[in-house]
Order: structure tokens, then sequence, then C-alpha cells
DNA sequence: GATGAATGAGAGTTCATTCAT
DNA sequence: AATGAATGAACTCTCATTCAT
């Protein structure tokens, strides 16, 4: 493993086990056995460290959720299939997914790195849009059904870390029936 | 008003508009119109000050969606009721709902006080339990439950700060369907 | 004395002796007895202390040259009278002049610094221009002039710091026989 | 030009430019087109990076000033062809006599560099020692009446960078009626 | 109780220098 | 000889907290 991914990995466990503030660059620079120079090879700033890696492991959780996706599947197959897989992602990956929802408010990520982040929401709203025009999910802004559903899910993933087969289903399911027609 | 609250208010104002990283003891001292050493006369520390005013607000939405709440009123309209009133408090106390938000996965809140926050939700088990009971809602754990509506709620008003009438409806009818057998 | 007053004392001293870059804040703050942290009170950064430094310094050998000064005294005699002075002053002030000479060129300078000072030279060239007008000063702009005269004296001061009365009045003579007619 | 001029030219510009302070040891790389290591076979460290980089260009002032001097003119002549010689040089490279301005009282020159500095003005001497012996300068210490002459000129031309002919001669001419007799 | 000047630990960051390639 | 990634000491500056008034 390299040393830019060093401090990634670092920087993500420090962050979601004592917060962003009290986690100096010092101690990411300990944990990730390097120099506290170094960093700053690779990163110019704390700000841009924690963007970085925001921007990194939401492509990482969409990459992951959409690869495989099959787009002509039915829409409710679609829908659980792709919400499945984040939980999944988030079961697999927990130090991921709780800095995803730690700093999902934060102040400290930039105008850029929140527009990169929302465009991978694109793929994920056409499964909505197919399910509107076939009539069998309420016909609502679509934006506003994807938050719905994944404001849910991340909090019933957050509040189980070690959620089973059967509630992941469960949950799903109840998400599903929110927005069904 | 007295001091303390003033103290209250102005720290909630900065804490929402800049972040608490970003906000100092000065600053709200200032905002609030007394010197630094009175703020310590009210709150032994900066980490103090936030969980109190996160009790407080939190308490103060509690109080707000139980008011007047009918326990004997049919499942539903209890459900409809309660959130409603959530998502009301949310839209005419904006400042108070960001800051439960910004705060809500905040390590710098004690142990202590999630512990109070969390015993507010009880009235709201109820509803559910007796949802259950009567088989119109989902017959799984109740908090599981209570998380998903309110993940839901919280996040659709959170990218709709200036929700209407029918969008309100809309989302709580969501979460209705979610739950409900 | 105040402290603000030993911090522009404390600093001037390590300025001179090790020069600016080799002197930290915290050197300064054990000099001046005091914390880092009180020296940003007084100063908001680095360069404010010097900027403020330079024009307090500059600010009090310009007072003292021309307090008392004679204007209706023959040219000569006030041409002398003033330089002389400016020599006193620097040797009364070694560690002041030593830092005006220091600093002079110095990018650290503001704008705004660098134009008070300049301000200072006012009454100075009026000697010049009286002179000129009487014909007894070579008709040349007033400021070469003032420039030629200082650059000469201030290099004579600094390698003699220890001038006497005798040297003095040569260095005042030949700057005077540089510009008469 | 070969690596160890381009990292002095380079170092020179930005120096000026921007003061030793603010140019790393980087930046100078990158406008010598070399890699920092490089730099560190030719210059044992950045302070006697400056210090050659300084008696290099006051070596090469004196060298200007004196090739085709001759010790049999009188001495009024020489002086003034000396002085004029350096204020063209100043004209014609103002890097380098900015450099040199802007580091004559610098803490970072090192007793060694200061001293062949200091040997370079011997020559210079040697017309003001003929012209004492013949009467025509006045009688006092010679260095005292190098620095005085030196001090007027450098000052006249830093604040005078673009210079005309007739100004050149009014501040030589200024200079020598300073000194003789 | 009210105040804010004083404090210094500790933050983020820079940069001269080293050394393995 | 040439390179530049790696380093960490040391910098400037911040700010929660204290305490004398």
């Amino acid at each position: 493993m390299n040393k830019k991914d060093n401090i990634l990995k670092a920087a993500l466990k420090l962050f979601v086990e004592q917060g962003e503030q009290a986690t100096s660059m010092k101690w990411i620079a300990k944990e990730a056995k390097c120099g506290i120079g170094t960093m700053y090879n690779y990163f110019e700033s704390k700000e841009e460290l924690i963007n970085e890696l925001y921007v990194d492991i939401k492509t990482k959780l969409f990459k992951y959720i959409l690869e495989e996706h099959d787009t002509n599947a039915p829409v409710k197959q679609q829908f659980v299939q792709a919400w499945l897989k984040s939980m999944n992602y988030a079961i697999s990956n927990k130090l991921e997914y709780k800095f995803l929802q730690a700093f999902s408010h934060s102040p400290i990520l930039s105008a850029e790195a929140t527009e990169k982040v929302n465009k991978l929401l694109y793929p994920l709203f056409e499964i909505y849009e197919k399910g509107k025009k076939e009539g069998i999910i309420k016909n609502q802004d679509t934006i506003n059904l994807v938050i719905f559903t994944n404001g849910a899910i991340a909090a019933s993933i957050c509040n189980n870390p070690n959620i089973d087969e059967q509630m992941k289903n469960n949950i799903v399911l109840m998400a599903w029936d929110a927005i069904k027609n």
C-alpha cells in the first residue's frame, strides 16, 4: 500500500473514532507512520485531506452500488438491489460509512466536493424516474424520494451496525413501501 | 430574557451559521453581549455549553411534539400528528433543527446527554407499540421503526427548508406507508 | 512601564541583535516576560508588530529632531542643527537607529507604514526649499538632496557607533558642503 | 550557462523580488530548473548560497568599477569616474544592486564574507589617500570618507532607479564637494 | 455576579535539509 | 552528478480557560 493510501486510511480511522476536531495532523502522521511534512506532499491542507477522503469514499460507495446494476430489471428489483448493496457496503466498511454520515453536513466540505458527490446520485435517480413513468412509484420530486429513502436507510444502518440479512430486507422493503404507489 | 438564555441563543446562532469549530467563546460572548468570564459562571466549559444546548433544544422539540397529544386517538392519526408537529417545529425553528442535525453525530455529546435525549423518544414509542398490538404497524423492533421514520423525515426536512403543507403531508404519509402493515 | 511597551522594547532588542527572521514570537514573549498570547492582544501579527515598531521609532526620531527647531534661523544653522540632532539620537538610541537601518528596505513594511514615515520628512524639506530660494543650496530636487544627505549620514553613523563631537561636526559639514552652492 | 550560475541567477531574482524569507529553496530550484538536491551539490546551505551570491556580486561591481581605472589620472577625475561607474553598474544591474542593498545589513552575512567584501574597497581608498596627500581632499579618516560617499550615492541610486546622465553627474559632484577641501 | 487581560498548550503549516535512487 | 520524496523541528497564531479586579 502506498503512502497516500496509508495517510487516507489513518485519517479515516482517527476522524471516525475521535472526531475531526480532536484529530491533529500530528496524530494522523503517527498513525500513518510518516512525517507530518509528508502529508503535505499529498494534501495541501487538513481541509483538502478531509474533502478528498469524503469524495473518495462516496465514490467507492456508489461504484459498489452500481457495479453490475441491471438497468433493465424491474423497478422494484433495481430499487431493492441498489439499496441492499448500499447497506452491504455500510456493513463491510463501517468506518467509511460512519465517516460519510459524520461529515455529510460538515461545513468543511467544499462546494466542489459537494457537487462531485451529488453527481454520483444521478444513476440512482433513473430508477425512481422509471418507476414514476410506470406508475408504480409515487409521483413526487425524484430528489425528495431519494433523500427520503437514503435518510431512512442511513439512520437505520447507523443505529444497527451489526444488522442481519432479515433486518436488511425489512428495511429495504419498508423503504419501498414508502415510495411505491 | 436572562443572561443564560442570551448566551444559549448566541451560541446556537453562531454554531449553526459557522460551525462549532469556527465559533470561539469570545465570539459567543460578544454576540451575547456579555464578558467571556460571565459564560463560565453558567457553563463549566464550551463542551458543557454545547451539551446543554443540545439537550435543551431536543427537549423543546419533543415537548412541542407531545403537548396536546391525544393518546386515545387512532394510531395513524397519532402518528401523522406527531410527525407533522415535528416538521412544523423544524420549519418554525430552523436554527434549532439544524443544530440538532449538525450535532446528532458529534463526538462532543456526552453519554449523559445522549441518554437524556433518548428518553425523550419513549412517548413516541407507545404510538408504534399500540399500532403493532392492533396489527396495523409492521411487527418489527419499535426502536428500528422510530429510527427509520425519524431518519426519513429529518433528511427530508433538511433538504427542503421551505417545505409547504402539501409536501409535509406527502412525507408523513410516505413514512406511514413504510411502517404500516 | 506597561505591557505593550515591554513587548515593543523586547522585540526591538531581539530584532536588532539577531535579525527578524531569527527572532521568534516565543522568544520576544520570553524577553518581555509575558505569554505569547498576550502579544496578540496588542498586535495582530508579527508583521504588524514590526510595522508599529518602525513607525513608532521613526516618529520619535523626527519628533526629537524637530523639537525646539527654529525655522527662522539661517538655513545653514537649521541644516546643521537638524542633522546633528539626528546623529545625537542615533548615538543615544543605538538599538532604535540600527533597527531603522535594518528595516528601511524590508519588504515587510506596509505601504501604510511607509507613507506615514514619509510624511515625517516634510518639515525637513522646508529647510532645503528655503535654502534653494535663497540661492545657497543647489537647485536640484529637494527629495534627492534629502536622500543624499540622509544616506551619507546614516552610513557614517552606522559605521562609527561611538562617534565623537568632532567627527559629528565633520560629517554634518561635509553633508553641507555637498548640497551648498 | 552552467548549473551553478543558473542557481545563483534564480536565487538573485527571487531574493530581490520577494525577499529572502519568502523565497524557499524549492522555489529557487524550480526557477533554476533543477532539483532541490542539486543545489546542495553546489552550496552547503541556503546561508552559504546567500553569502556566495553577495560576495560574487560585490566582486563583480568592484571589478567593473576598477577595470581600466587610471591610477595616474588627477584625483578628482579618478573619483568621478569610479563613482560614475558604480552608478552605471547599479543602473545596468538593478537586481544585483538591490540585492547588495537589501543584504548589506543582513545578519546572515558571515564574518568571512564581510571581510572579503571590505577588502574590495582598498583600491578605492587609494584615490582618497592620494587626494589627501595632495591637500585637495579633507584630512579625515579615509574609511569614513569612503563610507560617507558610498552611503550618499547608494541611497541616491536606490531612490532613483531610472536616473539620467545629468542626475548622475549632479550626485557625483555633490559627493566630491562633500569631501574636497 | 460580571468582566476581559493574560496565559500557554497545542493547532496547522512550512521549509531547509537529507538520502536512497 | 542529479533528483525530489521524506522528514520533523520550529514557526506563527488561536482560543478555551483562569483569575484579579
